[in-house]
DNA sequence: GCCGTTTTCGGCCCGACTGTTTTCAGTCG
């Protein structure tokens, strides 16, 4: 099995740790940075493009990682790599995830004292052993205890978006009601819709950013204060979730939201086409520069951000493509594909009622999708085989058509364009047989298959298993393909490539399953899926009217992916849908 | 390390806060 572009990302992530550590330059650290992160949002698996000998044609790679990514793929090991983990020891690596230390300090630790590991390292500040070491002190020993603390609290990890959100829109409202605040946003990974959030970022507008700063380390959510200056202040809420807050003036609004939102690499990117036209872009303003890069001219505020980048000659770009992942070059020709957006869907195709697992009966979540402006639901709840879920026997789908039927008869007396569909949500048995006769299955208005259990069979037969579920003429759409959890447990072992072409060949569509939870499919093969030819449905999973409402969720995980509206079955007329789950 | 409508060599984004310092390096994002 070659090495998985996640295998190799955390290689080359690991050798600059290693690098930085030994006090090698910048820029060729960052380079190894760079490609780590590029071949984790690397839509294809890289052993594929390197077969073909395209290595070269991916972004990042040069000749030296180039070789180093052959050998690898070649071999399975990788010599320069090897020599570095004798050089630089695991326990020293460790200490970089210590909050307050970066690779000055920890080489310095490493070297002066011969600490090797966060024990150590721990014994060492307790002791005082630190504080003789240039720019330490004691201050300096109590951070880094502080940091070892958080580190074995598991304190520091990526919380699922959904965990966040919440979180975010209560304190985003009361720091708008601080005196003198204009405007208030998240910015940076929650803004952007990633899957998962670090620490959640606030920019707010105001010409009074002292007493924001002391409303912001009043507030009742605040745990502790990390931090805290003139315009900027980090503080952490429950479960050791970081929040920062940065004090614009309102006239900055534009190019502060850009550079908060990030990504750092999209920034980045950003910024040298503004050098590019002799211009410096920081989160004030955007600066003429003149030959000796000294200002020449009075600095450009922007109060948008769609007006900073069309002076950088650039559309719009939408938060949830800002990843350097070719949207700074689309931008600039105008070619950025136009997302899908909530008011593009008709409907939600995957939740549970009380026939299975769900809390609320089949008319609670038809009104709460009419709520929502939706035209139709797809109710597919489990079938017989997960007893847990209280899962249909052919008997109960029968009986629940008569009552799906009773609920739209109520509908329509009532005046009211809408339609429930009746589906299921059927188990793909280990041996990828599916847990309803296919007489019930035709009886039905759309299916979908899913596998819930098993996931740890070896790529070759899960893959398997999933290909033979959508080989069934009847299976419409396959429900969260990986079976990840974010968090908790591993997604399924699957070969992607092959999985992508067989949905595409048997026009079965593949869920974007929109529980914070599950996210899944995920941006990077949601993007390929795409890619390949494949139809996409996004849905909730929801199992009451209010869980409709994280679509949200799901559709910013498909506008990462470049999603259109136009490869998205529920975005499509019911007539047309039902046609296409009949073909 | 990578990269090229000013470069195959000489660049490589930019600033806030902290702690240790008398002017700044380290860390973080």
């Amino acid at each position: 099995m070659p090495l998985s572009n996640q295998q190799l990302a955390t290689i080359f992530s690991d050798i600059a740790d290693r690098l930085e550590i030994q006090g090698e330059v910048v820029f060729k650290t960052r380079a190894y940075r760079t490609i780590a992160e590029n071949l984790q949002s690397l839509p294809r698996p890289v052993a594929d493009i390197w077969k073909e000998g395209k290595l070269d044609e991916v972004p990042g790679i040069g000749k030296a990682i180039h070789d180093k990514i052959d050998e690898l793929l070649r071999t399975g090991k990788l010599e320069f790599y090897e020599r570095l983990r004798a050089d630089v020891p695991d326990g020293v690596v460790a200490m970089l995830q210590v909050s307050g230390l970066g690779p000055k300090r920890v080489k310095e630790i490493w070297s002066t004292l011969g600490v090797m590991s966060l024990a150590e390292l721990e014994a060492a500040a307790r002791a005082g052993r630190l504080r003789g070491l240039p720019k330490m002190g004691e201050k300096t020993e109590l951070k880094i205890l502080a940091g070892i603390e958080s580190l074995k609290r598991r304190a520091t990890g990526r919380m699922r978006i959904g965990d966040v959100l919440p979180i975010a829109l209560q304190m985003r409202a009361a720091l708008q009601a601080v005196p003198g605040v204009q405007n208030v946003a998240y910015a940076g990974s929650l803004r952007r819709g990633r899957e998962t959030i670090g620490d959640v970022d606030f920019v707010a507008a105001t010409r009074e950013p002292a007493a924001l700063m002391e409303a912001f380390r009043s507030l009742p959510q605040v745990e502790s204060v990390l931090g805290s200056g003139e315009t900027k202040t980090s503080v952490q809420v429950q479960n050791g979730l970081q929040v920062d807050l940065r004090a614009i003036d309102p006239a900055a609004w534009g190019t502060a939201m850009q550079y908060f939102t990030g990504s750092q690499a999209h920034n980045i990117r950003a910024r040298e086409i503004a050098q590019k036209q002799h211009l410096s872009l920081n989160e004030y303003a955007l600066t003429p520069i003149g030959e000796d890069g000294s200002p020449a001219d009075q600095p450009l505020t922007f109060d948008s951000e769609e007006a900073l980048y069309a002076r950088l000659g650039m559309a719009y770009i939408p938060p949830e493509l800002r990843e350097d992942r070719g949207e700074i070059e689309a931008a600039m020709k105008g070619t950025l594909p136009r997302l899908i957006a909530r008011e593009d869907l008709r409907g939600d195709l995957q939740m549970h009622s009380t026939w299975s697992d769900g809390a609320a009966d089949v008319l609670s979540m038809a009104r709460g999708a009419m709520a929502l402006g939706y035209e139709y639901i797809l109710i597919t709840d489990h079938s017989q085989s997960l007893g847990i879920a209280n899962g249909l026997t052919p008997e109960r789908v029968r009986a629940q058509r008569q009552e799906i039927d009773a609920v739209n008869q109520r509908l329509r007396d009532e005046g009211a364009a809408f339609r429930v569909l009746q589906g299921v949500e059927v188990e793909v048995k280990s041996d990828g047989v599916l847990d309803l006769p296919d007489d019930v299955l035709a009886e039905l208005d759309l299916v979908q298959a899913s596998v819930h259990t098993s996931l740890s069979q070896p790529r070759e037969r899960i893959t398997e298993r999933a290909l033979s579920a959508m080989r069934n003429p009847h299976v419409d759409i396959l429900g969260h393909p990986s079976g990840r959890l974010i968090n908790e447990r591993e997604a399924g072992d699957y070969d992607w490539e092959k999985l992508f072409a067989a949905a595409a060949e048997h026009d079965v569509a593949l869920e974007i399953n929109a529980d914070p939870a599950r996210l899944d499919l995920n941006e990077t093969h949601a993007r390929r899926a795409v890619e390949l030819g494949c139809h996409l449905s996004i849905s909730t999973d929801a199992h009451t009217p209010d869980g409709l409402n994280q679509i949200i969720y799901g559709l910013g995980i498909a506008r990462r992916a470049w999603v259109t509206p136009d490869v998205v079955i529920n975005t499509w007329p019911l007539k047309k849908l039902l046609a296409w789950a009949q073909q």
